[in-house]
DNA sequence: GATGAATGAGGATTCATTCAT
DNA sequence: TATGAATGAATCCTCATTCAT
């Protein structure tokens, strides 16, 4: 009856950590952070709320482990550190990588996205918030600049509101929301020779 | 010292009932419908809690006051069951006509969005929304089909995230998104002649 | 049916709000801050939990606000601020009006010395207790060097050790202990012509 | 390689027990017994929670297993029983052995006095601190009476008070209180031929 | 109409203790 | 012997809502 060595302890940890976190990803999607309980997420998970207080040290601590994962995924998932010029197969791939990246976190998104209206109670995210979208807008702006679109800043924001509100109507409605016509009709218009 | 008249009276309530309504909509997109309480709110109206009840039967209901409220005004501010085909100046006509109305219920959408990314909570409102919305899209399918869109379907899809995206940037920094020269390129792209 | 005056509001926050602080400290001194739960309180006094947080925020709140009202009472039952020549009545005085308070506040001070064993945990009271011994101290050894006693330093160790000590002694047996001797005899000795 | 002994066993097990309960009285002692929790006396004794229960069968019997042993350790210190006639050699040597005792268990003590001012709790040790004392008092009686002091009854009163009341002072600012000055005052006082 | 004291159900969090390994 | 994951009862605290005045 030795004990378990360190390494089944850490995997152990490991495999709870993110049951705990998908867990409460799929309750907070679902209801919001405020109208989901912790008790909820125990119960869910299969645990006891003693539990996870041993992994997390309060509710808005899970809620930054699952929104900080989720923007280190994005982070991972493509290079927008990019300086150099753009061609169109970059962009094409950049707008396929971002699409991918949203559905398959698609929860984690939308409650990004709930959190981020509420700027006054969650500063918790705004930090990480600019890593990830100041290079990318950096990244945008260097593309239409580039390849001479005739307004760049203007694109720029014409653009963003396209990804975002794509990405918005697709988060809100996944089942019946067309996205991959959608998003060829964006490769469509912004990744052809002119 | 007449004794006021059944329409004085009437008068006061509205006002009040308003003002309850304002304040409430300030503190809930600020921090949120649940991290608002109803003490925060009747103590910024100038009021008690129980004056409260007697306007609100429910802090959920004053919630949907002022999302229908909204929606009422939206739904006021623009014809969205035009039947006949929509001109290019007809089209310019809704996009400004929506966002100026965007523009001065900023607050009202932005709590309208955060609750949309909540089912649970977004029941509320689902009917009154779809009412909102599904005008709107058929217009918007009628105007690309009238006129003659390569891909009406998509071109609809399209042009609702480019005007949900940028409703959403701007919703999100008011102060510094550009949103009149944005929509001044909306509208030259979707209402100039071909 | 108008609403109460806010004098009657008043009154009834003053009484309710001294009915909660006696019967915390009653539950405190005989259990100690730890071990009284504030469903204890509420019960005892005979209100709900939730009005316990509507005078008091927290539970230590109302831990402090105890021991502030009793140091209070006792910085305001002396002058300890005599910074002349102390005669032996008035030494007499001192000593009779100290224990007076101690008896009439018991439980206030077996709670404060508890909480007084435990610095690192309850600094709370640390600059109050300052405020009630240095003048105390100050006086003590005054008297004692105009006094012509031989050693004023060590004697005034020597009579706050014997104060402490009385006051101690009682404290943890007020029904037994003859505090009354006690005192006469410390009187005898400290307050009478050499 | 060859296997222990059942004294080695042993040995290491007392040298284990010891290990936790002076680690658990240094936090007792710093925060008060419920302000310490059994995973931070594990941490600070560099065991884990399971292998202090396999020593001790709660929480409380670790405080009582220290607790016996202060008294024990004091009781060992000084014979109490002592039924003939104490001299002024005698009394003195009492004194400072007392007071050597309290220094070398500064801590233990601290712990013992919070405990002792919470009667719900004190019943842990109720019994063993009737040993200590009811000898020690009666100790004093006789002395008191034996050397002719005028009022024997309320000389142990007195000197009780002053015993513990120095103990106290020192016990709670051990670094500034010149306890070795002051027994000395103490010992001069009751312990020198009249 | 108007007030704010009062309620109590419910939520987050803690921690002594157990137990499989 | 030794580990620390796991439990759950207990605790503090919140807040929408009610109600006597």
């Amino acid at each position: 009856m030795s004990p378990r060595t360190e390494e089944q302890f850490e995997l152990i940890r490991q495999e709870k950590r993110q049951l705990i976190m998908d867990t409460a990803l799929e309750l907070f999607a679902a209801s919001g952070f405020e109208n989901t309980t912790i008790t909820q997420i125990a119960k869910k998970a299969g645990i006891s709320k003693g539990l996870l207080y041993n992994y997390f040290i309060s509710k808005e601590e899970l809620l930054e482990a699952i929104l900080n994962k989720g923007i280190d995924d994005m982070l991972a998932g493509f290079d927008p550190n990019k300086d150099g010029i753009l061609d169109n197969m970059e962009m094409e791939f950049f707008i396929t990588q971002t699409f991918r990246m949203i559905k398959e976190n698609r929860k984690m998104w939308k409650l990004y996205i709930a959190i981020s209206f509420q700027p006054s109670v969650y500063k918790v995210i705004e930090n990480r918030s600019k890593e990830l979208y100041e290079p990318m807008v950096r990244m945008m702006n260097n593309y239409f600049q580039d390849n001479r679109f005739e307004n760049p800043q203007i694109e720029t924001f014409m653009f963003s509101a396209l990804m975002d509100g794509i990405a918005m109507d697709y988060i809100m409605a996944p089942d019946i929301y067309p996205v991959d016509d959608v998003v060829k009709e964006l490769i469509n218009r912004y990744c052809k020779q002119k």
